[in-house]
DNA sequence: GTGAACATGTAACAAGTTACATGATTGA
DNA sequence: TCAATCATGTAACTTGTTACATGTTCAC
């Protein structure tokens, strides 16, 4: 799936400017499973106004600079339809945090305790997100907070994993801080981290 | 991060040949945080044999053709180390799946259907093989198995999601089967799917 | 008056994929 | 003999990213 369908596929939930399909795809919930860069939506933008898939209103904004909003059109919509029908690629999980974990013992103790505690703390922001995207922000759309709740859900487990399992790479020595709950059932070294800097950007 | 370091990686758990490696990043427990196609493999193996950081060694193979096993050198875990030190860059997760969920309304009811449950089935081939791993291959190092951990609890989470949220998107039209056993907690709608065209290649 | 957020755009570049090209060997 | 698996390699091509280039308005 490329960029074009991307930008008309936001184009459905409502009009936009490249500027804020490019914000929505950092923040909102479509963050979780796609990306796309100004260098990329900005000509597939042009290029579908080109070509009738989407129309544009130059918009007057005060106290900002003047925005350029697309919106989908019916040919675009009969497009999308298409770009949508063929069969999904499958699912690709890249993580360079698990990668470095694999071949932890070739890093310093330190810097492999300073990447453990950054990605929990990436986890939970990433799970605050789309529990904010759920709260405030219209995921009136059904589809929309089923997606939101599969991210939840895999987010979830995979943070838990590594607070649960943080004694199997970094040994014992976990902070000295208070457990989170009582509620222990079996080898849990559940710690509430403090740290806050989050290195990866 | 690169195939270069990738290769790297890979070569410091045993010596192998440009087809092995592309085999275990597509099999192995790599299969799930990393990807790399011959295209790129073999050419970054070339390189690296110029540059010192692997070596060669032909070996002929009994109703085989020969193969070209590299291992990597001393400068070769120098190289690896310096490329693992920088903070990893975050987690990319792509789903052109999830997209087409978000999308449903544009799609026929039994195309969502389908990719629906070829998604499970996916999800559950997916875990099945991290379990083989971890099971008959030797998973022995410490590292390899918390990598494979982490996979399982979250593809687990996000198939488990899927299983139990199917009405949400699917309706209440589940397929007629026998319910997969009898300890249902909650709102289950655990259905054995009985298909096996699994059209994500 | 300076940095941050808003806003649009392009061109050079990086990186890797796809498809092609080749060839051995085995088993149905 | 034909498909499948093993095995290596290259070149054209896609795709998208990074960095650059430019400009507004606001708040401190």
């Amino acid at each position: 799936m490329n960029v074009r369908t991307l930008c008309l596929g936001i184009l459905t939930f409502k009009e936009a400017s490249g500027y804020e399909i490019k914000k929505m795809v950092e923040e909102d919930v479509f963050g979780h499973f796609i990306d796309a860069s100004y260098g990329s939506i900005y000509p597939a933008l042009t290029k579908m106004m080109a070509e009738g898939l989407v129309n544009v209103r130059a918009e007057e904004q005060a106290g900002k600079p003047d925005k350029k909003v697309y919106a989908i059109t019916p040919f675009g919509r009969q497009e999308l339809a298409a770009a949508l029908l063929v069969d999904p690629a499958k699912d690709k999980f890249k993580s360079e945090f698990m990668f470095q974990i694999m071949l932890q013992e070739f890093l310093p103790k330190e810097h492999v305790a300073q990447i453990y505690q950054s990605q929990i703390e990436y986890l939970r922001d990433e799970i605050e997100k789309i529990r904010c995207c759920v709260g405030d922000h219209q995921v009136n759309h059904p589809s929309m907070s089923f997606v939101a709740g599969f991210g939840e859900a895999s987010l979830g487990a995979g943070l838990k994993f590594l607070e649960d399992n943080r004694a199997q790479i970094l040994g014992d020595e976990t902070p000295s801080l208070t457990l989170v709950d009582g509620t222990l059932d079996h080898n849990k070294d559940q710690i509430e981290g403090q740290s806050k800097d989050q290195k990866n950007a």
